[in-house]
DNA sequence: ATGTTTGCATAAAATACTTAGGTATATGGG
DNA sequence: CCCATATACCTAAGTATTTTATGCAAACAT
């Protein structure tokens, strides 16, 4: 994911939060669609993505469902009700992250 | 640095930042520090902080210097001119890394 | 006296990701 | 027809970062 150490961590949340948004996506699809979104500055892996999937579903937060595109294989993957409740959580924790991260480095308040 | 995952890759940043800031600390007094701002939010663990200390000094981006505290030993770290310049180049990470979660998690724009 | 806090440190394990492969189908250019 | 590139899945070895578990020692409070 470039050089920028702060996306570690991140990836099942990005996952999560663009399954639920988009419904259902094969994994190479993610990546590129992550890929456009950021202009082509976050780029994820397949190398770290596959692991990702297979974690998640075996999380129960996903479910897959194999299709034939012609003759080539599609995993699809789509996010269950723990899964959604998941992305709450992670949501909330990736504002929780932005808060501190501001209030610990554009310090307004001087401390005791 | 709790349950949270995101803050993964987060620790030289706040190291760097902090040290900027503050002029000069130890150890110790980071870690207090840290947790004393997030309201106990955010704990670095010594097994994170001392070899991420180490490391960045064999990298040039901070000094020590070891002082006695009546009969304890403080090892007070400071921001080399180096180390100045990781710290721009962080913080600007920092933002990007922001700017592309809000742009992927909070889509305002649907793609083709 | 004994437990907690201060203050340093390292080492084994867990975690997350990168790098580097592997397989196979589809497609466009020369 | 051939070959590079894109699509689409996968795993394994290596690297980096952090957790967990220790260890030592001085200071301080009960």
């Amino acid at each position: 994911m470039g050089t920028n150490q702060l996306y570690k961590g991140s990836l099942a949340t990005i996952v999560l939060k663009l399954l639920e948004e988009k419904g259902r996506m094969y994994g190479y699809q993610i990546t590129q669609e992550v890929k456009a979104i950021s202009d082509g500055e976050l780029v994820i892996t397949e190398g770290a993505l596959y692991p990702m999937l297979h974690k998640l579903e075996a999380q129960g937060l996903l479910t897959v469902e194999t299709e034939m595109a012609g003759n080539r294989m599609r995993k699809y993957y789509s996010i269950t009700h723990d899964g959604q409740k998941e992305v709450v959580y992670r949501m909330a924790e990736l504002e929780a992250f932005i808060r501190q991260m501001q209030s610990l480095l554009n310090p307004r308040i001087e401390l005791a």
